[in-house]
DNA sequence: CAGTTCTTAGAACGCTCGTTATAGTAGCGG
DNA sequence: CCGCTACTATAACGAGCGTTCTAAGAACTG
């Protein structure tokens, strides 16, 4: 006999809906309790579909970490130099629409930097990620080790700025200082 | 009649053991007894002299922030020009000295990105030091507007890197993206 | 329908948390 | 020494937490 099978599309819909909640909510302060409340369900299911609250926050940041990575290989895949593949990086990071999944991963950040086996998984891969799009992005003429290093000052650069807008709120001085940045990186970029 | 008189040294003493200890241990599990125990005294005594749980945790960045403005000053208010100053920044936020102060430091940057109410105004500040130290750097003859933009680039670039490092214990790659920015900037400050 | 497994919920356990109540001790002015 | 205030500690309260127990419907195979 083989029972009632595994309904996986119903932990998808309760994991993304999970994910949605963590950008919207204070991640130091999810919970069992708060995520249910949400959904709609009881703790009780999301033990069931998710095991402990250790691996509820590893599945969601898993998600988060797969939703962060394909657009980010949608966004700077396709351009020619390091400059423009910047550039599409920080028009598509500036944009409101993606800070809460932003403040969510600055979050993450945030704790991973005092207990790295918690989260370092996760972080490895967002950053390894985006600096390999940006790697790629400067073609196979450049020295390798060269093209990590400027991937990477790169990476940090947008990081800090956005860091910077999400935390102080002020755009205005932000966007300037993106636009310096950005202008300055393009004649290096042939 | 007068009473005892407060004594303002013990509290002192007691904040500056709380920092060490908060440097130490993870900011989001820092608890009254945590602390307390850690001090070798009791919650009520924390209490006490600091009130809540929240004004406890506002006087640690309070004093947290004393310390770093105080050696970004130290550090970087005698150089002649933004690429040295930058240098100078760098190498006193890669010394391994400073790590738990930093981790604390980007601990509380995570939580305030999803609470900008809570934590706002110490990293208004330290943000603000940190860039007005820069512009200063520049000299008079920069354009205040250009000045701003540039020391915003650079410490959010040491940020990133630091983030990096911090994040991902991965030391030789961010040495050597932050010796290549360092190398990059330095032509443009004259 | 019977048997089996998945799914969900409500209630409870043990723990830690911030905070408060109570009380004893220490240093000051009169 | 007395009155007053600062300082410190122990104990307890109520709330929220992760997790477990128990049990009831739902979906599948035979």
């Amino acid at each position: 006999m083989v029972g009632r099978p595994v309904d996986h599309r119903r932990r998808a819909e309760l994991l993304d809906a999970a994910v949605d909640h963590a950008s919207r909510e204070v991640f130091a302060e999810l919970s069992f309790r708060s995520v249910a409340a949400a959904l709609g369900v009881s703790t009780t299911t999301l033990v069931h579909h998710f095991g402990t609250k250790d691996r509820l926050l590893g599945s969601i940041l898993e998600r988060l970490r797969e939703r962060l990575v394909a657009s980010s290989e949608e966004i700077a895949g396709e351009h020619p130099d390091l400059a423009t593949a910047a550039r599409a990086f920080w028009d598509w990071s500036s944009d409101e629409a993606q800070w809460p999944s932003l403040r969510l991963f600055f979050a993450v950040y945030g704790h991973a930097v005092q207990s790295p086996g918690t989260y370092g998984g996760f972080l490895d891969t967002v950053g390894a990620d985006w600096i390999a799009v940006l790697v790629a992005a400067q073609g196979p003429s450049v020295e390798p080790a060269d093209a990590t290093a400027r991937a990477t000052v790169v990476v940090a650069t947008i990081r800090g700025l956005l860091l910077d807008v999400l935390a102080t709120g002020d755009r205005a001085r932000v966007e300037e200082a993106a636009a310096a940045f950005l202008s300055d990186l393009a004649p290096r970029s042939t």
